[in-house]
DNA sequence: AAAGCGGGGCA
DNA sequence: TGCCCAGCTTT
């Protein structure tokens, strides 16, 4: 390692204990558990909007075996509106791992953590540094960013040369001392002035190293990822209430999008959904109606949403109570289960008035 | 309204 | 090794 990379670590340090934060909720009683859930709930959704769903997810989950002894219902519940719902799912099956196969306790090194579903090399890294202080390289989007402008790296680090690049300059600059220090402070350097738009380069401790900002390159570093047109589809949502005011859900299929959340059935075509209603749920007693169309966008395609409401007056059909995948909702009631966000939506603009 | 964000799973 | 998976914030 040269001096120059010792440096860098130096410089970093010194301005996290000057001006990083410190009072972030899991950066106090800090453990592999919280570490690893504020982990996970970060790498897609930023801190602010993390940290009440992190205070509500310990409060409900306290520890890892908590957190496997409960249901999956109940942990999207605790997700609901974060977004990539599989991470969710991948905890809850680490944390039953974690339960039943290491004794409780989270694995101490990097190969054994990375057998846990949801964790890789850089979210394992970053539990092993944070909440053990081993001097275990991280490579997030921060980091990422971070490292692009100090050595100038080019290319987007989709591409596999470009990540490898990154990870070995991660290694280099990653000190062997005050690891766990330097792991939050490279986090917080990329989150608060190392900054996708507008870096506040003259507060940086790195500016005097920084390629990009010598060469006023801060813009175009990192590379962006190339564009790609995204395709529309089209569904109906059907939105069916019994004579209480109950809505009928169910639960979707356990991977794909939504999975393992309740949703309202979903049609190509009116015709459709009116049929499968006089078939399994009965009569209706008034005019279906329809309501504006919502659209949502996801990171592979874009869905426009037709809502549809029908009121029943017949007797439900049996069958379709007997299903534990199927359920009727008071909506007035909170929901035990995972919800996504248009779904949620829905209840609160066309069905709780 | 459109762009940008991020990491792991899996074919 | 390249594509799939979301929903929120920023511009």
């Amino acid at each position: 390692m040269s001096k120059n990379k010792l440096s860098f670590a130096d410089k970093l340090l010194h301005w996290f204990d000057d001006h990083g934060r410190k009072d972030l909720p899991w950066q106090q009683d800090i453990s592999p558990y919280r570490v690893w859930v504020s982990e996970i709930m970060l790498q897609q959704t930023q801190v602010k909007t993390v940290i009440p769903y992190f205070q509500r997810f310990m409060e409900s989950f306290p520890t890892v075996t908590a957190l496997a002894n409960s249901e999956q219902d109940e942990v999207l519940k605790h997700w609901s509106g974060l977004g990539y719902y599989a991470r969710a799912r991948n905890m809850h099956a680490a944390a039953i791992m974690v339960r039943d196969e290491f004794n409780g306790e989270f694995p101490r090194d990097i190969e054994n953590i990375q057998h846990l579903k949801g964790i890789g090399r850089s979210t394992g890294a970053a539990i092993l540094s944070i909440a053990s202080n081993l001097p275990e390289p991280i490579l997030d989007g921060n980091v990422k960013r971070v490292l692009s402008r100090v050595f100038a790296v080019e290319g987007w680090a989709g591409k596999s040369a470009v990540l490898k690049e990154l990870w070995t300059l991660a290694e280099q600059t990653t000190p062997k001392t005050r690891n766990a220090d330097y792991t939050q402070a490279i986090m917080d350097l990329g989150a608060t002035l190392c900054t996708r738009s507008k870096p506040r380069c003259d507060d940086c401790p790195m500016k005097s190293d920084c390629i990009a900002f010598a060469d006023s390159r801060q813009a175009e570093l990192p590379a962006k990822k190339p564009k790609k047109i995204i395709p529309e589809k089209k569904t109906i949502m059907l939105i069916v209430k019994d004579e209480a005011g109950d809505v009928f859900m169910q639960k979707r299929p356990p991977t794909g999008i939504w999975g393992g959340l309740w949703c309202f059935p979903q049609f190509e075509t009116q015709h459709e959904a009116e049929n499968w209603t006089q078939e399994f749920l009965g009569e209706w007693s008034e005019k279906v109606q329809r309501h504006d169309v919502l659209s949502h966008t996801f990171s592979h395609f874009k869905l426009h949403i037709q809502p549809l409401i029908i009121q029943l007056k017949a007797p439900i059909k049996m069958s379709v109570m007997e299903k534990t995948d199927k359920l009727w909702y008071n909506v007035n009631t909170e929901f035990n289960g995972g919800l996504a966000a248009p779904v949620s939506t829905l209840l609160n603009t066309l069905v709780r008035q």
